[in-house]
DNA sequence: AGAGTATTCTAACTATCGTTAGGTAGAAAT
DNA sequence: ATTTCTACCTAACGATAGTTAGAATACTCT
């Protein structure tokens, strides 16, 4: 709501690069497609949150359609890096529930604590315009190639459900952003349930 | 595109009760949310789809809101009336496995199978300003209060995880909305693999 | 200091949204 | 036969969306 003259906007951020700006705007539409969803978040909205005039946004991107793509690619980039980061920290002998859980951590932290950018993801990935999701589709594939990797050892008898249980732990550790209070709840808490869970299953509750 | 007039329209279903009206303006509203969102479907959208003018909806539904919410409604009313029927049908005596396992599968078939209504709601859930979210939330925690009654005997000796372990649970069988094709994979397949590793956990593969 | 580029501005356009006003054809009721 | 009610219609409103044109400002380099 309040407006900003360009010197305060511009001299807030002196340390970063001029080229930073269109990051600043990626990251405030993220923030604010992850609190609202896409439809409900105007240009008009994300240029107000930056401190400058809507069709100055257009200067840095085309449309909205090349922003949003902009920060859901991102959004893919972020949790990708995490997981392989994490796992590529892990010693060489670990096993595969350990890679797994590793995995599953990472992939937490990235939904609900790194940025807004997975979570804007997963949260709008299902209101784009078949057009848009087609455009995050080669990210995912990517991303989805890991998890592959990681779960090929839990069905090695049935190899052709592999995708499948790609799609459904994915979707399982994604579906933690509508119900977790990331303030209320310690993520620690949540991927230790979360990974038990998936691991072992509900019945082992009482181990 | 096709433009129908009265006539034919109303002389279509002459068998239904003039009351059901509504009932098609809500399957329609239904499948299209569920197909391409909530603010992606105009009311325009709607109409043309039952064969009116726009603003004839409203001579059914005082407005967006009141249609929304609505086929919200009843889209947790179909998941649960399912889920508990499959529940009534079963012996007396089957331990809380096998009526975790019949509730799973009948969430999953009332999600993928029998009417576009739940789909639509877990759909659109998210898209939806607070208001209209708020206003399907008592469904929500009636449904949810059946599966924290199945989940119990799970966590018995840390309750406090009760309601996130609900949600969990729920959260993974919703997410198998984003990547099943109802047509290539058969819903009994997916329902074995979806049980089975929620029930026993994704190690328990090649048992 | 001046030229050129980078960035933001004002003003406005078109399209579409949900919605309202007010009228009309047909069936039901008196 | 007249009224009443149901279910739909045409026409149009105000709000807001994404976007564009073109001028003005700020920064960079010589």
């Amino acid at each position: 709501m309040v407006r900003l003259n360009r010197t305060e906007t511009a001299m807030d951020v002196p340390a970063a690069p001029a080229s930073a700006r269109p990051d600043q705007i990626m990251d405030i539409a993220a923030r604010l497609f992850r609190l609202r969803g896409y439809a409900a978040v105007s240009m008009r909205d994300i240029a107000t949150e930056a401190g400058m005039r809507t069709p100055s946004l257009y200067y840095h991107f085309a449309a909205k359609d090349d922003l949003v793509v902009a920060v859901m690619d991102r959004g893919i980039i972020v949790v990708r890096d995490a997981v392989q980061e994490a796992l590529a920290a892990m010693s060489a002998d670990a096993d595969h529930r350990a890679r797994l859980a590793t995995a599953m951590r990472a992939h937490l932290h990235a939904l609900h604590g790194l940025s807004d950018y997975t979570s804007a993801n997963v949260r709008i990935f299902g209101q784009l315009p078949e057009t848009l999701r087609r455009a995050n589709l080669p990210q995912r594939r990517a991303y989805q190639a890991i998890w592959a990797g990681l779960l090929e050892p839990t069905c090695r008898d049935a190899p052709s459900v592999l995708p499948q249980r790609v799609a459904f732990v994915i979707g399982a550790l994604n579906a933690t952003l509508e119900w977790v209070d990331p303030a209320r709840m310690g993520l620690e808490g949540l991927a230790d349930q979360v990974t038990q869970i998936l691991l072992d299953g509900l019945s082992s509750g009482r181990a």
